[in-house]
DNA sequence: GCTTGCGATGTGAACGCAAACAATTACACT
DNA sequence: AGTGTAATTGTTTGCGTTCACATCGCAAGC
């Protein structure tokens, strides 16, 4: 920066005006002072700016099984929405979910200095953890429920999994069952009760749960069960994974989707208009949610008084070929 | 850092001393300072730390199409080698890939002072874009094909594809033919010409090419044509997700897979062993490679003298039920 | 013509840390 | 005891910025 001074014949203090856009600098000045910075090709130094204005201009994101569509496009959106807020995005994605773990990962990133903290980990332990640094530095969850002490933003999952419910009952179905994702999740609970509150509200039974763990492989296996028994008519699925995976178990099986078998999943990843058949699922905008995550995560930075803390994205139906109406009993 | 040489009763280089593990401190001492900044849960600066080593610990990440399954394991594979070897991450996501917002990007991480960059951007304008700035910060190329001049780590495309085309030679089928990805992909290049050669080189003709964008939804609408087309017996896609679109184009046609038509896909996704069939492609551990970019970059910045530049790792074929002999012509 | 006030610029800290160098102490050996 | 060397600790300096304050010049007001 003295450098820069010097050919443009300023103090070094006009120069780091010019940089920051602070008023009563004269245009010529500024134009040679401008003119110096390309000459010289200078850059400031984010570490020296940080260290006295002690803001870093970063963003951390605490993400969890970043490989899935769901997260790795909450994180994209999160990206996008950081840089155009003028925030660079420290990623620091976890193996595990125990409190260790994640407690480790936002101490990491405190020690980084970021200025906030986004957490994508839809775990009921990871937000609890969270939570209790949330003194520290500034922290939303994303897509985490409804919970949460912390600020978030999410997905409806209650009605999505209502209106899912509610779409296969309405076709006629005696009933619906559910293949759950795993426990601990706070989508899983939403997404359970969602469907169980609607099966109660219209006086259909409620049928053991089946559980799975996200995957495809997960969803196959309950489909085995599910294939087995000639009383199942319609699945709800927590998401589009699982629900590809009870797809293949059912066609293996001789049961035509949606001619005995309707089944509905959760999500609408890009794939599943091409699954075999088309999967009618709930959509879910995790780009959107990431970026109103992140807007959430300004305002609290920029002190806004708590405008909302609690936002909630309302999800989509899309009708595709999974579904249809009961078959009338003989 | 004084309070804590204060309390410790040392003056503040000792404790800096103690912080980064340096030699010559009497164990008593070290315990001294060590209670004092447990006790002042005193957190170093990494700022200031950064101004003075000018070191940030911070690697940077130029990603595109961040959210699908690829580029998201690699970046999960990036993310957990930095961080074991001491550095944060931070990403950059394109949302195009024309050369400005390559430079933009790569601008914004320089400027944050990352010590250096890997690019998940296989595209040839990319990698064209990237190794124009390497002179300024060490770079290494994720995924890209083999005809960059930056440091790359790959998985061997060309051998990847010239065994899924032999598998279907071998099988018995008299030709191949090919669903690419779109066209200024390296990966796309290297596939085509995998393929293109081990027909040459078998002496089968070589059939027009159909080419797609990665997704599901090109994948079906070259299936729609190749289903109409009664010659093709067997197809090689360039990805998995254009497969299950050819899978699902396959089905809706009436051509049954693999019995009239033998379909191989490349990547390996979770997903793919539940497609309807299930899909025999060509796997490649996108997580493996992310980390070996990383050792490779964090190699040229420790000054190690260029031991590998080029890094190819070698895929696996995975054999499912997509594929099957050819049916021997009436 | 001499204040007064504001726009425009410069000067000297200070941010929190590590590197270089200086100083002190301990210990072994002669 | 005397000397040398290594271990241990302290002091000073500077990294590249921004901030707080001082200075300068010029135009308006009386």
């Amino acid at each position: 920066m003295a450098d820069v001074a010097k050919l443009a014949g300023v103090s070094h203090q006009t120069v780091s005006r010019v940089l920051n856009g602070a008023p009563h600098v004269r245009p010529g000045t500024r134009d040679k002072v401008l003119a110096a910075i390309r000459e010289l090709d200078y850059r400031p130094n984010s570490a020296a700016r940080a260290l006295v204005t002690r803001r870093s201009q970063t963003l951390g994101v605490v993400s969890f099984a970043s490989t899935l569509y769901g997260p790795a496009s909450m994180l994209d959106g999160i990206e996008q929405a950081a840089r155009s807020a003028g925030y660079f995005v420290s990623v620091a994605s976890l193996r595990s979910l125990d409190a260790r773990s994640v407690q480790e990962a936002v101490d990491r990133l405190r020690d980084q200095g970021v200025e906030g903290v986004a957490v994508i980990a839809p775990q009921i332990s990871a937000v609890g953890a969270v939570s209790r640094l949330s003194s520290s530095v500034p922290v939303v969850a994303v897509g985490s429920g409804s919970r949460s002490r912390v600020p978030m933003v999410a997905v409806d999952n209650l009605t999505g999994a209502a209106a899912a419910t509610r779409h296969l009952l309405d076709l006629g179905h005696g009933t619906v069952h559910h293949v759950a994702g795993p426990a601990g999740w706070l989508e899983t609970q939403d997404r359970l009760d969602g469907w169980r509150r609607t099966l109660e509200e219209s006086g259909a039974p409620v049928p053991q749960v089946y559980s799975g763990d996200w995957s495809a492989r997960s969803g196959y296996e309950a489909g085995r069960q599910i294939a087995a028994d000639p009383e199942v008519t319609a699945v709800f699925c927590a998401n589009d994974h699982m629900a590809l995976g009870l797809l293949r178990a059912l066609h293996e099986a001789g049961r035509p989707v949606p001619g005995e078998i309707s089944v509905i999943g959760f999500d609408d990843i890009p794939e599943s208009a091409y699954f075999t058949p088309p999967l009618t699922t709930v959509r879910q905008d995790f780009g959107e949610l990431g970026r109103r995550a992140l807007e959430l995560l300004v305002e609290e930075l920029a002190g806004v008084a708590h405008a909302r803390s609690h936002v909630l994205v309302a999800p989509e139906m899309v009708l595709r070929r999974s579904t249809g109406p009961a078959r009338r009993p003989a």
